[in-house]
Order: C-alpha cells, then structure tokens, then sequence
RNA sequence: GGCCCUAUCGUCUAACGGCUAGGACAACGCCCUUUCACGGCGUAAAUAAGGGUUCGAUUCCCUUUGGGGCUGCCA
C-alpha cells in the first residue's frame, strides 16, 4: 500500500505566474488551490514573478495578476507587494543571484558553456529524428577544453549553458499522483540560460523555490515533464528537493488545454461580464475537487470561501482533467446572487448599471435596492442586469400591439387600461403595495380573464415581452409613474 | 514519433473490494403562472474494451483504445 503521508505543517508554497499576459483562469485555480494549501495547513502564500522572459514580460499584466489575485479574495504573507524575508519576489531582481550559481555550477563542471549555434543544432535535431531517436543534445561541447573556452568566450561567440544531466531515472512522490518516474538520459544537456545573465525557467525555479524555502510545489499538470529536470538540478546543488503536486488541468470543451482553444480566458473578462469573485472561487475550486461526502445525500455545491477552507483536503484532488463548464459557472453565479444581502448586491451591481444608464441611477439608492431586490432571482450575472431592469429607469417606445393580450382585441384593451386607470386612481399612494394592489386588480382579473388584465398592465409598466409580475413593479414605481406610464399606453391605443 | 499523465451519465463528480452505481449543472416533461424567470416534482442519461486476481470488482494488476500534457536558446 501506500507509504503514509507525512504530516504536512507549516508548508510554504508559491503561485509564481509569468506577466506575460493576463491572469489566466488556469493561474487562478493554481493559485487558489496554493492559497488553501497554505491557509489550511497553517502555512504561507508567496506571490513570485517569473519575467525571465524579457521579450514578453510587461508591468501591465503583473498589475493585472495582483488585481485579479485580490479581487479573487486571495492575500498573500510575501511576495510583490507585500514583501518579505525572502525577495526579491521578481526574477528579474535576482540576476547576480542567477549569475553566482551559474558559474557555481560551471566551476564544479556540471554545467557548461555550449557555442552550437541554432542552426547546426536543427540539422542535427531533425537527423535524430530521422533515425528514429528522441532529438536531445549530442554533447558536443561537453568536454571542451578551458582553453578553446575562453578562446570563444573572448571573442563573443554566442553561447548558451547547459546543465550535464545525469544518465538515469528520476523518480519523485507527486502528492496527487503517487510515484512518478522519467528516465532523464532521454533529455539530452538541458540549456538552463541562454547567457549568465538570462537564465531560463527550469534553472531560475529552482534558485527560487530553494531560496524561498519552499515545502510544496504545488502547480499545474504540464509542468509534470519539467519536475525531473528541476530535480536534477537540486541534486546538482545538493539541495532538498521540495514534495511536487501537480494539478489536474483545465480543459475546454473540446478537452484541449484552456488557454489553447479561449486563449483570453482572463480572470478580468469574468468579473467585466458579471460574474462574482466568490461564485468564480467556488466554481474554479470544485474543478477537479470535491469535499468528502457528510453522511449521506448528496453534498452542497453553493459554499463561500470560508467554508471551502474549512472541508479543503488535498488528498481529495482529482487526477484527470476538467472541463470549463459556463452553465455551471453561471448557475453558482446566480445562486451567490439570490444568496447576497442587498446591500452588497446593489453596491455590487452599481458599476454594471451606472455604466448603461449613467452615473444619475444611483443616486437613489433606496429606488435602487429595490429594482435590484425585484429581479435579482431572474439574473445569473450581474451584467444581466440593465437589460432587464433598464424600464424602471427609462420606459422605452414599444409597439401598442404588444398591449393586446393573445388573440384579445384592441377594443378590450383600451377597456381594460381605462379601468386600470380608474381604480389605480382611487387607490392612496401608501396604498401601492402588494398586499392592497392585488386585492383590487385581481378580483376584476378574475372576472374577466387574468391575462386581459394582467396582461397589458405589464406590458404598460414596462414596454416588454417579458418582464417582472405588475405586483412587483408597480409598488417600486409608485403611484405618479404608474398612472403616467397607463395614460401613455392608452394614448398608444387611441 | 518518443516520454509522461489520465479514464464513472453530455459536463463536474460520489461510492472501507460488497446494496436498484448517488448528487449537482445542462436537457426533457409536468406543476405553479398574465409573460419571462424563480420555485416544486419527475424522466432520461455513466463505470471505454478485453483479460486476469477475488466468493465478489467502478475500485487492485496487465493489455488495448480514447483523451491530455511535454518534447523551446517560452513559462
């Protein structure tokens, strides 16, 4: 059976996003599932920059991820922003550090420098593969002499540095997948740096996770080919090797990897489009997680973040990959919905509206509420909103046909509008409730058909198809807007 | 191609080696209903295939098949 799992206690683990885009769907679930590793097992949350990539690399994105990370809910006990005892938390700060353990390493000669240029490499390359072999580095510069060395180096060859991996097998103990085995002399001399002044990923990784004292690295699945190579560079340094885990990925529906298919699937572009960072939480996390069964029926779906926390176990993460399902997303969405104080909701909900209608719709924020109040059961995201509520603030022209109930006729209409009208009238302001609306306009509906009744006074109130119930609307709209928008639709008729 | 990972309803998933394989989303149907939603009730829907091990496999092992990742002087 299974060794038994050594206890974990005051881990420190790591999301070390590159700022080469925007932050990813992918990068949040990484680094959510890093956060509630940490949290859960009393540890800590580093946040670490890798823009080794100067090419791509830009602020932009690194202010993006910090944003996303934060609006997600997630904090951190170092990293950018934050600091720490262990920076600097950007790769790009770290060069002379980079620089020392390359030379490090070459001193020792389990690296070295290698002139092949890119050309002479593809020919070789795809003669191996020609032959049937895995292309991997020849060594040809493994046992250049120091002479012929320094020789290059003086007169600014280019070069790059490759690490001598070890002919033999790399076996390590992924916290989500057991053992895992990779037999390295397929690898060939892996470059670590293109120069002693741009190091590449495996090498500045692990510089990095070693020199943060990192327990756990915790991260996605196609890094599991990259965990021998960084391991063979711990060993190289004689340094601990932290425990790996690697994360089911995210699939798109056609099973490809997220990025690949909606390659701008940012964290951003959920919160533009209305989801909330509690309902985007709990979806993400149930991708490829699920909490142990309570006895019985079923398990809830629909938790905070707290609760998460509270039931997180990583031996309950799933091996396979998981696919990005947007009905799921957008019914957890709802349910967080229906489940916010309204407070929060319309403050929520503010930013959608007030960029439709402007900034005068909040002024009112006691009107607010309560447009919000009555349709928040109807939305699944937030950015639903102004479309639907849109005729409380503005009634918008509409055609008169669409007053006439089914195959009722103008005639019957116009009457029914004009006794509306009438009992409407009659009826005092602090009147306009529910309770009392209903005791007047639905015996008459009664009477002469719901739909005949019911029917045009919605359509009058609102100018749409489809729309909230009268009772709910015209308590919001009051006694004055309610009369108005009745003489408007019977002056439609005339 | 090579290496590695992986496999329960369409999707996310549950099931100490032991029940009619459970739940959720979606779909469909019915109810509620002035419309559209909400809500309530219900229906259909899965252990990839073949071999073992076992009294008994969704569960353990092997093979095949499918899917995915990696195979950069990206991360």
């Amino acid at each position: 059976m299974m060794t038994p799992r050594k206890e974990i206690k005051n881990p420190r683990v790591r999301i070390a996003p590159s700022p080469t885009g925007y932050f990813h769907i992918g990068t949040a679930r990484t680094a959510l599932f890093n956060w509630l590793f940490a949290k859960k097992y009393n540890g800590k949350f580093i946040v670490r920059i890798e823009d080794t990539d100067r090419e791509r690399s830009k602020i932009e994105f690194e202010k993006d991820i910090i944003e996303q990370m934060k609006w997600l809910g997630l904090d951190w006990d170092e990293g950018v922003e934050v600091g720490g005892d262990f920076g600097p938390y950007r790769q790009t700060e770290c060069l002379d550090l980079y620089e020392k353990y390359l030379h490090q390493l070459i001193d020792e000669k389990k690296a070295y420098y290698c002139f092949c240029s890119p050309e002479e490499l593809e020919a070789k390359k795809q003669e191996m593969a020609a032959r049937g072999e895995s292309p991997r580095y020849d060594g040809s510069c493994r046992n250049l002499s120091p002479e012929v060395v320094e020789e290059k180096l003086k007169n600014n060859t280019p070069y790059v540095i490759r690490i001598k991996t070890p002919d033999k097998k790399v076996a390590f103990n992924d916290m989500i997948r057991g053992k895992v085995e990779f037999d390295c002399s397929l690898f060939g001399d892996l470059v670590i740096a293109k120069s002693l002044r741009e190091p590449l990923y495996n090498f500045a990784v692990v510089i990095d996770d070693h020199r943060m004292q990192l327990t756990h690295v915790i991260r996605g699945e196609d890094h599991l080919s990259n965990t021998p190579k960084q391991i063979i560079l711990y060993e190289a340094f004689g340094w601990d090797v932290p425990e790996f885990g690697h994360l089911p990925l995210i699939l798109a529906p056609d099973k490809s990897k997220m990025s690949k298919r909606f390659g701008d699937v940012s964290v951003a572009e959920y919160r533009k489009n209305g989801y909330l960072p509690e309902a985007l939480f709990n979806f993400i996390v149930f991708l490829g997680w699920h909490p142990e069964e309570k006895s019985g029926e079923g398990i809830k779906e629909i938790l905070t973040k707290e609760e998460i926390l509270d039931l997180f176990d990583v031996k309950r993460i799933q091996k396979g990959g998981a696919i990005f399902n947007v009905d799921k997303l957008n019914w957890i969405n709802a349910e967080h919905i229906k489940k916010m104080p309204i407070d929060e909701l319309t403050k929520r909900s503010s930013p959608y509206l007030e960029n439709v209608f402007g900034e005068k719709i909040i002024s009112n924020q006691e009107y607010l509420k309560k447009v919000i109040e009555s349709h928040r059961d109807r939305i699944k995201k937030l950015s639903d909103l102004p479309e639907m509520v849109g005729f409380f603030f503005n009634l918008s022209d509409y055609p008169k046909e669409l007053l006439i109930w089914k195959d009722s006729i103008l005639e019957n209409t116009k009457g029914t509008l004009e006794l509306l009208i009438s009992m409407l009238t009659n009826l005092k302001e602090d009147e306009y409730n529910k309770n009392q609306l209903e005791a007047i306009i639905m015996p008459e509906a009664e009477k002469r058909g719901r739909g005949e009744i019911l029917w045009p006074l919605r359509v009058a109130l609102s100018g749409l198809k489809n729309s909230a119930g009268p009772f709910e609307i015209i308590p919001i709209l009051g006694k004055e807007e309610t009369l108005r928008r009745l003489e408007i639709a019977k002056n439609k008729i005339q």
